[in-house]
DNA sequence: CAGGATCCTTTAAGATACTG
DNA sequence: CAGTATCTTAAAGGATCCTG
């Protein structure tokens, strides 16, 4: 990790802000291995609302993460899929998804240990 | 990354949920290489509130992330460090920092030809 | 020095209804 | 089907004052 602390407006900070959420993450993942349309989208990525689906994908659009791609059936298609850019992303994001794995035991340990001592 | 989509509650989002937000990664980082006094803190992390940052290291501590000792001078005095847990996390979220230095020209342009498209 | 408690503002998110 | 627009509610965040 670096010695310098991370400044208020790093490029670190600008991608955390965009895909360090829980809807941007579970997007970037459905879309990962094959293009999926918006509301097959919406029934994988269980609880999500439309608004929140349609604002996550026009911002990992707008980052060049994901890719939109209109198809003139009728009715209209939307076809999302991830770049090249966007597939770079994914397998960093997946190392943080290994670690939570791996490590998730221990983190649930510590807040049961915190929250015994916590409660006298 | 994964086939399986993510679920609404897999280990990744719960980390995700404590560790991806900027206070949290800017405290872990700013703890990494040695530990730190509060107010130390409050300083280093330019505009943090002490509320935020009161919030953050529980939360942290909580979690195992960071270790919190307090020493009984006079005033006391609190010093914060990482944990070896939290190091291993620091080493992966510095996984994504790195990314993001790599990629963030890629993003800027990529949000650029968005909006150039989307002001007709 | 290191915080807790409170209040108040801003933002995010969900539900609902409507359109090309 | 794939969204946009609007309204309302929930949560995050900041400012201020106070204490061991």
């Amino acid at each position: 990790m670096a010695d310098t602390p991370i400044e208020a407006n790093s490029p670190m900070l600008l991608v955390l802000d965009r895909v360090a959420n829980k809807w941007a993450v579970l997007a970037v993942s459905a879309v990962c291995n094959q293009p999926k349309r918006f509301n097959q989208l919406r029934r994988e990525l269980g609880g999500i609302s439309q608004k929140m689906l349609s604002q996550t994908l026009k911002r990992l659009e707008r980052d060049g993460i994901v890719d939109r791609k209109v198809i003139a059936t009728v009715p209209v298609t939307v076809e999302y899929s991830i770049t090249p850019l966007g597939k770079t992303l994914a397998l960093t994001v997946d190392q943080l998804r290994i670690w939570s794995e791996q490590n998730i035991e221990q983190i649930l340990a510590a807040q049961a240990r915190f929250d015994a001592a916590a409660e006298v």
